[in-house]
DNA sequence: GTATTATTTAGATATACATCTAAATATCTA
DNA sequence: TAGATATTTAGATGTATATCTAAATAATAC
């Protein structure tokens, strides 16, 4: 997934919740709504931003939808983040624009 | 600085790539634009949503205004992103809401 | 001081998006 | 099959925001 993406997933506190609710373990809709203040239509809507961006995956159990985190994804989404916070301090402090 | 203002502004792609230029020094205005497709006004609010994001400093030199890296607030931010994705694995593997 | 260069501010516009209500779909139960 | 429950989809709305042009501010050069 392009880090654009990710950020874009991550740009939502609503979003930002779901992903912390679902680091303790999967959770159905309902539950995660619970959490929420928001209606079930737009929770909706953020699972499936969320799921687009590729880091949750859904089960149907029952009448229940159950998300989980794509642990793996979610891991390589932090690398990602990471290098682009990576900072090569440069040895020679001259500036890169003057002369 | 909250998470959710770093997000925010590291939602837009130009201002990835302001940062991503400053990583390598600091940089007057008129050089950043020449990498950004965008007019000079709106590289100034780029600018200034990441310095109220107080992730630029700048000064004046001449007529110039030289933007560079917070790389203390840069790097607590990075911190603060890698302490989200953080997945505390459960020891017990039954489901936190069943039951 | 007037002109020139660098940047910001003001104001307008168009698009993106978070949200809602209502309707549709899917599953289960009686 | 009819009704109840869980979730998604459709469509509308308001707000946020990326962008632009034009005008304002600041500093230097003549």
């Amino acid at each position: 997934m392009p880090l654009s993406q990710t950020i874009q997933a991550l740009s939502d506190a609503n979003r930002r919740k779901i992903l912390d609710l679902l680091k303790k373990g999967e959770l159905p809709v309902a539950e995660i709504n619970k959490k929420l203040d928001i209606t079930g239509a737009t929770l909706s809507h953020h699972l499936d931003i969320l799921k687009r961006a590729d880091l949750l995956s859904v089960r149907r159990e029952g009448q229940q939808m159950i998300y989980s985190l794509n642990l793996s994804v979610f891991e390589e989404a932090a690398e990602q983040l990471v290098k682009f916070f990576e900072v090569k301090k440069p040895k020679n402090k001259s500036p890169q624009w003057r002369g």
